[in-house]
DNA sequence: GGTGTGACTGGGACCGGTCACAGTCTGAAC
DNA sequence: GTTCAGACTGTGACCGGTCCCAGTCACACC
């Protein structure tokens, strides 16, 4: 009765099909790569396609085909280390926009409290994404062993310690980058250099720190070792302990960025300027670093890379191809601080 | 032929209901909300959910509701304003949770280039999500005529400016927040006050000024207001035109953190100290403010609220109810720097 | 006893795709 | 003139839910 037709039904399959004057079957053929379809029928149905304005239902086509077409970011991390992180939202957009070119889609997933946790683990074991990017870097997550006990495709950002050869991973070469910033300060005439190492149950506290111990060599003195959590006050802290212990410190390689300006606040209250007294080195390369007084040199990860490269291996994975894993390099940024 | 069987097929609900011996109907019916259903029929039902591990089928659901059962988090902001600070997080982990206690997903997606915001804009008028909650402050943005154009549920972050009342929005009171800094930089015994202000077409930048000239009554002078695009650089710039403009200021109120920092910065390479010589107060209160050195004083924005509220009013919208819009309290944050 | 009503149940139709299969047509090979 | 392969097309079944309608049953009321 007088009803307005604004809100018109959207087109189906079957209204591109009658408006080309083919079959269904036909059309779905020139959606999905158009093979076995005559240039006449691919013609008509992209015109037909473009004249009815022409979508195609995603939650039918997962209904039909069993993918849902999108992957699950998921972070695993306590917030204050890793989401107030910018490096996090680089990682965030990078697999967003990877996944995009693909038409898939991004959906955010935050397993912080076990409720959380556990609501995350039946999701993604439902079948509701394709696959997982897991943001997550400490050991024995009970998450991870979720998801390798269900056979979800995952792919880790970082080593997966105690995992490793369980799930594909994208990671750079941690040992080996240490042993570069380390050789640079020795390089640069450091001979009393201390290290603030991360956690060692992540990747990058464990490995960092092998790095740093090999190549000091003979030199190298536990003394000279303290750890934090790669936040700015457990920099600080680190470095404080480091200061009571002893003075005689020429050089400290910080496993993050964080925890080098951290550092260089202990220095200062000490009363030790950088890099005249004391040079520090971070990692990471975050924001931070290039904006902090001094500007921090660095060990640059390759951010920007590194979820386009989870995508990737990701897909091979569900795709049924044989698990690969990556390791990306590092690059040493030479600034002030050290 | 000796096939293991460990991948077997996922439940569905026919299974379910074979288990407990009633119809698809009676475990829909039990499923979502167990209106109508006797209670001997629920606890079997309930009781067959549980033995056979069934999970209902998002696509499948989708499908037959006509519902995505997602929301889109829709990035507009040129990436060096937004993503890289820490609120924007704040803002995505509070969707991401308030979506979850519904049993719903968080799809992100960005628009940036030109060719993603056609991509954007096409996904979400095709219904592949049920609403968006738009982060983007820029006026006349093209992509929020779109969805208004596709009847999109949208709820916009901040005042849509241009189309205020087209849309619902969560924001804060822009004017009354800076006219409340303003009068506490007065109250401290300032008189020439300066202002940096962000774009005149975002909310923050010219709602702020407003309150900061009302507050400033005869006192305001036009001499003492630069613009920045809230970041540091532009802050700092800002601030190095006023001081070569006049040496005649006791205190600065920046339109964000940021810019806020970059005044500190442009001060102190003018030989001025913070808060000695010149007081220094931003907005928002981000990460940055409390670390900086001297702490921020700031006002707060309610980040943590911010997304949760966004939530509640598009999916009000989505459910068909009138258009609200909600206004969150702002709170001046006192620390050093003024 | 007949009728009405409300609680509860079952099942067919449908959402909009994909897929497998059967069928048609064309042209080359024998 | 068959035969046959290969290119192309159409159709029915299906994916796993929800919705709606018809139907059953128990009980109260006249």
């Amino acid at each position: 009765m007088g009803e307005t037709t604004t809100a018109r039904r959207r087109p189906t399959i079957r209204d591109v099909a009658a408006a080309a004057g083919v079959s269904r079957g036909t059309v779905s053929r020139v959606i999905n790569g158009g093979h076995w379809v005559s240039p006449d029928a691919r013609d008509a149905v992209e015109d037909a396609i473009r004249r009815t304005g022409y979508t195609a239902n995603h939650a039918a086509r997962s209904l039909a085909t069993g993918r849902a077409g999108s992957l699950a970011f998921l972070l695993t991390e306590p917030q204050h280390l890793l989401f107030a992180d910018p490096t996090f939202s680089l990682l965030l957009r990078g697999a967003a926009e990877a996944l995009a070119q693909r038409s898939m889609t991004l959906v955010l997933l935050v397993a912080g409290t076990p409720a959380e946790r556990a609501n995350v683990a039946h999701f993604v074991s439902a079948g509701h994404v394709d696959g997982v990017l897991l943001i997550s870097s400490h050991e024995s997550d009970p998450l991870l062993e979720a998801l390798l006990e269900a056979g979800v495709p995952t792919v880790s950002c970082g080593l997966p310690l105690g995992h490793q050869g369980d799930l594909a991973a994208v990671s750079v070469d941690e040992e080996g980058s240490a042993r570069a910033m380390t050789r640079y300060l020795r390089e640069q005439g450091h001979r009393r250099i201390a290290t603030i190492a991360g956690p060692d149950d992540t990747p990058g506290g464990r490995y960092r720190l092998v790095g740093f111990r090999e190549e000091m060599g003979d030199a190298f003195d536990p003394e000279l070792v303290e750890r934090g959590d790669y936040s700015a006050e457990s920099g600080l802290a680190a470095m404080t302990r480091l200061l009571e212990r002893t003075r005689d410190i020429d050089a400290v390689f910080a496993a993050s960025d964080g925890m080098a300006a951290g550092a260089v606040q202990a220095l200062a209250r000490a009363g030790l300027r950088v890099p005249e007294d004391v040079a520090v080195a971070g990692f990471d390369d975050s924001g931070l670093a290039a904006s902090h007084e001094p500007p921090l040199t660095t060990m640059r990860q390759p951010w920007d890379r590194l979820s386009g490269e989870m995508v990737t291996l990701l897909l091979e994975v569900i795709d049924g191809a044989p698990r690969r894993s990556v390791t990306l390099p590092t690059e040493l940024i030479v600034r002030d601080s050290a």
